[in-house]
DNA sequence: CGCTGTTTGCTAACGGTGTTCACTTAAGCG
DNA sequence: CGCTTAAGTGAACACCGTTAGCAAACAGCG
């Protein structure tokens, strides 16, 4: 079968790349590890740039995937737990998948500047749409402090509306200063697992993972959202099932 | 001279850094263009490794020269307006030097995991000090407001104390509160920088400078210091003489 | 059955990479 | 002059991505 051997080629790439980083992607260390040559892996794949969006497109849905299972592993109407779930399961990917969250969050350094990584950014859009429909459930039911359109100024809202529009929602379903917050959050979110994983912090701090609590906490007063500490929020879902 | 020739090596593999992404670096070519052969580079180099590490070296240097000089642009008493105008240097140098940004704050993808990175770990440590004195400067001058020690919590406390041993600043010249805001403040620069620089709202949005802006001004409030808009500084200092 | 067309994988080859080793050349110096 | 040391070279090894041409297997069909 056609499609099988197509996702023996991704694995393999995938193994390799958790164990020897990016740069140890290899086509032809893949066709070795198959008994096969790599032009043979050419009539599967169109090169290795193309493998690579192809498995970052897969990690992304991965990450979906989990952070949607840590989601749903809390009761449906909890919304402030939720988050606090969705975030920690992000974070517990990225640490236990550092190679993975580099290609993924990381700059584009081996990919081909001409690349075609369309793929790979389907997939992360429907990543984000995971915590946007949780950031709007959240904005729905509670009464978040929001910025008034009319402090935001005009650039900023420029760029706001056409982020909301690309997205698929209107000025209606997400006010300006709905987008606001959360692209303040996910800013914060983003640089503090950024950091850990990348570990640009890491000759001077053996654990991040209580700033990254700090900023949770910060971040959710913030909002006007209790913070829940990880003690009382029973064993945390890391993993996607199967 | 040696010393000239090993800077010619570095200078020209900076060039192909940013002309060609950093796996477009390679001894072979840079021995082509320096006409002669990659083994006489490993007079000067031990390896491409080392290579990129002593370039990420410099360009930290760099960086902490370029943002020095923007400081150092403003009165040295207004403690407030070399903050802004700091941060707004080290994102101008970050948005116009892609490349070495990526390198220098991304995931360290090419290097070998056993590579020796101090250097670049040394030069980076020099390049925070910039920032550190003038947070040490305005927690002394201004009355911040600091989170009080007993509301931080034991591992998050005694990450910021081995974080501020480290960077060689006692209990009593900066508070764990004060490390802890000058943490979260970096986290959150960090985290608007690399999303601008690493395009990871690229499909989205076409700007990230009013971003850059309402997290700097979020971040002074925050602080109790005020906001200074762009307009109201002058020209901004964007790059080192020379 | 035999004849086609397609799929699959191969070998060979080209040009690129990092790195090591043995060697020559040149410069400096007592 | 002779000796030592540094600088650079060429050949070689083991990798890499990619292309071109070819052979075998397989499917469908008359």
């Amino acid at each position: 079968m056609r499609e099988a051997t197509l996702t023996e080629i991704k694995s393999i790439a995938r193994r390799h790349l958790v164990e020897h980083g990016v740069a140890g992607v290899s086509l032809r260390a893949i066709a070795r590890e198959m008994g096969m040559t790599a032009p043979g892996l050419y009539r599967y794949v169109p090169g290795i740039d193309a493998l690579l969006v192809a498995i970052t497109a897969d990690m992304f849905d991965e990450l979906a995937d989990t952070v949607a299972a840590a989601d749903a592993s809390a009761p449906a109407e909890d919304t402030e737990l939720r988050l606090h779930i969705a975030l920690r399961a992000l974070r517990a990917w990225a640490i236990t998948h550092p190679a993975e969250f580099s290609v993924m969050f990381g700059p584009s350094s081996r990919l081909d500047l001409e690349a075609d990584i369309t793929p790979a950014l389907e997939a992360g859009r429907r990543f984000a749409s995971t915590f946007f429909s949780l950031c709007d459930r959240l904005i729905r039911e509670k009464d978040i402090p929001l910025p008034a359109d009319e402090e935001i100024g005009p650039e900023l809202t420029a760029e706001l509306r056409s982020f909301a529009d690309t997205v698929g929602l209107s000025a209606h379903a997400m006010p300006t200063g709905a987008a606001l917050v959360l692209t303040r959050c996910w800013i914060r979110i983003y640089g503090v697992v950024c950091m850990e994983v990348f570990q640009h912090l890491g000759f001077v701090v053996t654990d991040m993972e209580p700033f990254f609590e700090s900023e949770l906490q910060d971040l959710m007063t913030g909002l006007g959202v209790r913070y829940i500490p990880i003690e009382h929020m029973g064993r945390p879902v890391t993993d996607a099932p199967g």
